[in-house]
DNA sequence: ATGAAAGCGCTAACAA
DNA sequence: TTGTTAGCGCTTTCAT
């Protein structure tokens, strides 16, 4: 038999299925000391494993915490994921994972899976401002927790946990400018993305403060895979552009735009310098040619994570929207105060 | 109300639970063309969600995958991950993820959880040669399909996919030493990894055919992390060792030991020269002061992947060890044949 | 302290 | 074509 079940155990004992259910899950009170010795030891001869599935039915509750990110592969999303299972584990919940591969169709069908495997609550970053409304308010109308995170929604009243993109996209920029550079060019993102008019504010202003004239031209919108940074800056040399400079709007951009800058021959940064937002502080460890703000991944997910916690313990938490800002690492100089949101 | 089920819609129908789920299965030939209809539309507008946990129960069968791995912030677990995912989830499973952070006893654990939770399968890359063994042969009783991947385990006849450590290491060394290396660290992995073992054999055949004296002091043996490999090469300065190159045994502590290098003003590769195991695409990219190996970790989740569905689709499928030896980069040349194994 | 019975939401014989 | 019934494995009143 694969499975034996307290029916089972029952029945080897001559006792009820009330009984072992109650013993097995330590119901000292109303189990006898002996019976329910009994019944743990037979269990465990017997090699049962509660099923969950039977359990999570009756519960209507599945334990399990889904995440949906957009992609896996950087160190960003990974640290998310680990800093939120590590959290949650320990409550006895698990995660299950899911990538929208920057695709609101495939967004929503993990969404949809997510409701149909009935989980007891959602992290989401997500891929576009508008396409998924109105899975989302699905979501909330049946009482789901959910959480969004890093690439949240303004415009939804939903907690939601991310980076403050202004001042860092400023003080990126800022921090370019005072190494030098002044024609910078700006791999920006799409314009479905919420973060990307924040970042490409502070990149106007940060501009804007040192009097350098805003170019449009040097802003270059594209998807926010390795190889839209690639083509954008091959599209930038085509177009002749002269630039001293990359900021781009992710790491992943980043990446793609340094291979095709080194491909071309130019040192980095000497001749041109890259940077990005959400760097990680894996990356920037590892790319010392790609100078980042190091977001604090691990403190993101401890932050949404609590207020998913918050929610599925009582749905009725307040909502509420978090904007992290603490501390910035640019390479190996800590700034604890960021400048001034003034320009 | 939260959800609404197939007795909801049977009973604003006025129509049998049966048959409302024989529609909802699109059961074309035991429901008329109108009803069928009928109940599609009004499960719509009554925004329906199949409860996933009820058909599971009634199925035995959880549809989801189990993927166990020591940890997950190296891009090779990401990218075994994404790509196991990508596989599986065509073919309607999700896949549920837990890390043994290198413990045994949390290997265990996470064990006992995807047995409970009732997976369809389990993918793990152990974390000890021998602690769990009682756990895997119980998971091999209940005939759940289980496959080993990357830190498998010789001696249980059970499927698994690894990479040739030996010729790979063998490789990595010798590369190291017709480019000038000869006095060569080997921060070795522990025992109770099993790829240890067959990494340390590489190292010492491939000195052995240079005619380099083998120097047991030269081989450090400690965990797998990051700070172990910073220590180990702390320690090697203790103890006043004498070196030029260090062979890795992970990733992480290539990171660790150079990260500990550079404190200690050496410069990579040129003073001292670092190489690991394990590279993936993604950290040959990245850290193009460390020499790597890169794995072939999508073809891993693909045929480790592909001999779990095989066991799910019918468990007497005959147990196979596939070694993945096809392609090797180094940097960025690519060698088709790497060398034959006699030394 | 123990047992009987109902029910979580769904599917699948078997009947009609 | 549709309905009735039983049951997946578990928990939990309500009796005893």
């Amino acid at each position: 038999m694969k499975y034996v079940t307290i029916k089972d155990i029952a029945a080897a004992l001559g006792i009820s299925k009330s009984t072992v259910s109650r013993a097995l899950n330590g119901d000292v009170k109303n189990v006898s000391k002996e019976t329910l010795q009994k019944i743990v030891d037979t269990a465990a001869s017997m090699g049962y494993r509660r099923n969950e599935l039977a359990v999570n039915l009756r519960a209507k509750s599945n334990h399990v915490i889904g995440i949906l990110v957009p992609e896996i592969t950087t160190p960003f999303a990974m640290s998310f994921i680990a800093s939120v299972q590590k959290i949650v584990s320990a409550k006895g919940y698990r995660v299950s994972i899911a990538f929208s591969n920057e695709s609101p169709e495939t967004e929503r069908m993990n969404l949809e899976m997510f409701i149909n495997s009935r989980v007891d609550g959602i992290l989401i970053s997500t891929c576009h401002n508008t396409a998924n409304l109105s899975t989302y308010e699905d979501i909330l109308q049946r009482k789901i927790p959910l959480v969004f995170f890093d690439r949240t929604i303004a415009e939804l009243p939903v907690s939601s946990v991310r980076s403050n993109d202004y001042i860092k996209s400023f003080f990126m920029v800022e921090h370019l400018i005072m190494s030098g550079k002044r024609k910078i060019l700006h791999i920006a993102g799409p314009n479905h993305i919420q973060n990307t008019i924040e970042r490409t504010r502070g990149y106007r202003d940060a501009l804007a403060k040192f009097r350098i004239p805003f170019n449009p031209e040097l802003v270059v919108q594209c998807g926010v895979g390795v190889e839209d940074g690639s083509a954008a800056i091959e599209q930038a040399f085509q177009k002749g552009l002269d630039f001293d400079a990359v900021f781009c709007f992710t790491e992943t951009q980043a990446f793609g735009a340094k291979r095709c800058l080194q491909e071309h021959g130019f040192a980095i940064p000497a001749d041109v310098a890259i940077c990005c937002m959400s760097g990680t502080i894996l990356s920037t460890l590892v790319y010392p040619q790609i100078t980042a703000v190091e977001q604090q991944v691990e403190e993101m997910g401890e932050v949404a994570t609590s207020l998913l916690l918050d929610k599925i313990n009582d749905f009725s938490a307040p909502e509420q929207t978090i904007i992290l800002n603490a501390k910035m690492v640019i390479r190996n100089s800590t700034v604890e105060n960021p400048p001034a949101e003034n320009a």
